[in-house]
DNA sequence: TACTTTTAGGCAATAATTTGCCTATCAATA
DNA sequence: TATTGATAGGCAAATTATTGCCTAAAAGTA
């Protein structure tokens, strides 16, 4: 298919040798890493790089990774937030996914786990997607409602279509949607489904 | 300003004490409460009545609160759910988290906790933003397109009125949308003005 | 080649949304 | 009390969306 991007991941803890570990597994496997020590660290490395996902130890000296999310957040709203920590309260695990985190791993981490959670938010929310996602993500909030909704929507559908490979059927069932509705909305949304699987004969 | 119809809470439990309690304690603070031994009377319930809130558990005998939920959600996509339990496993929180739980508490439920979230779910339909962020951002996959675009349109609207102080005028600019089409979505969504800014008058 | 599967557009009936116009309520105030 | 401003609902016309039915092109397969 086509050359994407690298997902590159902002992996936060206080731990150096956790922060070793994990980014060299992940290096291996093809996923660029940046490592931070601290959330203060980390919030500036969020200014000096485009960063797709941020995994983050719940629990670090100055301030806790929940906090350290919270700011993420307000430059990067919708950034996808995996959690991890050991012996973790139900009060923080469920802080944590009322901010939105996609998991909650328990430390200590199954590389393996990790490595398919990113998988799976590069399958679903990331690769070939990231311009619709700022599409919607990034509009403004001076956007008309309607103008804002149908962005949106052309993400889901971006979405499903590439989670799918492409197989409108499946499509058509992930999305719960009418065959003729779904080709109209792509017609509408300018969604063209050989575009996003990097058809190469576009 | 005008007058509510009180809260209807659905209490599910395999445990009959647990029922009998925590209904007693609800029904004496104003809260209707249906009660449900097991799942699929609950899933009945729900067919019966218009159920506002879910309050379950998430251990019991025969199918666990998460299948339940996701049936749940089946007919009422963007219910309110909370859940509860003892002993939960990680994995357990953040799967009944991902559902879009508003809450999860941990058994036995100190009541007064019950009863505070309950009270702000009242004040504001989906409980606060975040959670009605949650409905739009964290809906899974597995929902049709045209609710998850909804949950967003919902999540836009309330964010654009809290923002404007409930001032719809400021709203209307804000959103660029016609005012009639704005009220109508407004009671199609399910929501509420006054709720949102916490109005005690109800 | 012939057959099947997948995808997609044309068209029309039906359903839903949008919007302007009118009215009504409520609170604040002259 | 009368008036004004902000908010909302009823109604109906105009617009748009949905969907089933039909056809057809393209890709894959026997």
């Amino acid at each position: 298919m086509e050359v994407k991007k690298p997902t590159l991941v902002l992996l936060v803890d206080d731990d150096i040798d956790v922060l070793g570990a994990h980014s060299r597994f992940l290096r291996l496997n093809d996923i660029d890493v940046i490592v931070a020590e601290s959330s203060a660290t980390a919030l500036q490395r969020m200014q000096e790089s485009d960063i797709d996902i941020i995994v983050t130890d719940l629990r670090m000296p100055e301030s806790n990774g929940i906090e350290f999310a919270q700011q993420a957040r307000l430059s990067r709203p919708l950034i996808p937030i995996i959690f991890f920590s050991g012996y973790a309260q139900v009060r923080d695990i469920v802080a944590a996914m009322k901010l939105g985190a996609v998991e909650f791993l328990e430390k200590p981490i199954d590389p393996d786990e990790l490595l398919e959670v990113i998988g799976a938010l590069q399958k679903s929310h990331y690769g070939s997607l990231s311009n619709s996602r700022k599409a919607f993500d990034g509009l403004a909030d001076e956007y008309p409602l309607r103008m804002r909704v149908l962005a949106y929507e052309k993400y889901l559908i971006e979405s499903a279509i590439v989670q799918s490979n492409g197989q409108i059927g499946l499509v058509l069932e992930a999305l719960q949607v009418n065959r003729r509705t779904l080709n109209d909305k792509m017609s509408k949304l300018g969604i063209s489904r050989d575009a996003l699987l990097g058809d190469t004969n576009q």
